[in-house]
DNA sequence: CTTACTGTTATTATATTGATTACAGTTAGA
DNA sequence: TCTAACTGTAATCAATATAATAACAGTAAG
């Protein structure tokens, strides 16, 4: 799994918290811990997508540009780190005579691939207001 | 995803594949496309676990131990790659005021626990026999 | 007692990931 | 108009994770 999924999720959520909606990247990364640069990266996308809306300038920064509660963390995903469930690393080899090591090659992909769908599916139940209801819960539970 | 989760699949299979279910690290590794050595990493993990048999010495190897029909490829993942859906990396810093920055990591944590639950599910839905069923398949439709 | 195996650890090479730097472009406000 | 505070993006460096390889002890068949 990329982590830029979770900066992504981290960071719709704090601008969802916030009165605002707003923040900047310095701002957000200190919140995620990272550097400003890979923030600006992630966001960079969201803003593709039209997650997120970015002004420049002085003043400027990210502004919550979606629902957080039709936001699901499936798109996320799909954003940052979709291919992620495969290994790079492929077993087998087309050009022998064995027919395990020819085909298990396609076959693995065939698995990796539902399992991506599996994992997609559940990330579609979570919103990002899900998220920030379970980061409240967490904060009660102390 | 750790990827020797596809050599203890790829090796269950071939094993039975094989008439006489046996093969020496050499084989599979050949068979796999990767180094003995890694073989015998793997298949020692599946030894442990009393999936394989393993004989020292002059004619030794390794011998298919369970019932390809009933081992499933959620065993394969609990053994080679469980955690590998949560990313390394970690957001969120529980030292900040923030509730989100201070929460995140928890909640993020919850969220990948529970994708991976999904993803044994479905790999309990599979077993080395499937596999080895889909190669059949595969190589067929050439 | 030699040869062909496994078991295991250590080392090296390679690939991936994240941090950092750098700088061009933009905009608000003095 | 100039400066300061932003984003956008690419390039580079550092750290980490992954895979390959080497090395050698232990074991068993012939």
């Amino acid at each position: 799994m990329n982590s830029e999924f979770t900066i992504a999720v981290h960071s719709l959520a704090l601008l969802a918290y916030r009165p605002d909606h707003m923040a900047t990247s310095d701002m957000i990364a200190h919140n995620v811990c990272t550097h400003p640069a890979r923030v600006r990266k992630v966001m960079a996308m969201l803003r593709k997508q039209g997650y997120v809306a970015a002004k420049e300038g002085i003043g400027g920064g990210f502004l919550l540009n979606c629902n957080p509660d039709e936001v699901t963390l499936a798109e996320m995903y799909r954003l940052t780190s979709m291919g992620s469930v495969k290994p790079g690393w492929c077993s087998g080899d087309e050009e022998q005579d064995c027919m395990i090591a020819c085909n298990m090659a396609t076959v693995m992909d065939h698995i990796f691939s539902g399992a991506e769908k599996q994992l997609i599916d559940y990330f579609g139940q979570w919103t990002i207001r899900d998220v920030l209801e379970q980061v409240r819960k967490e904060q009660q539970s102390k």
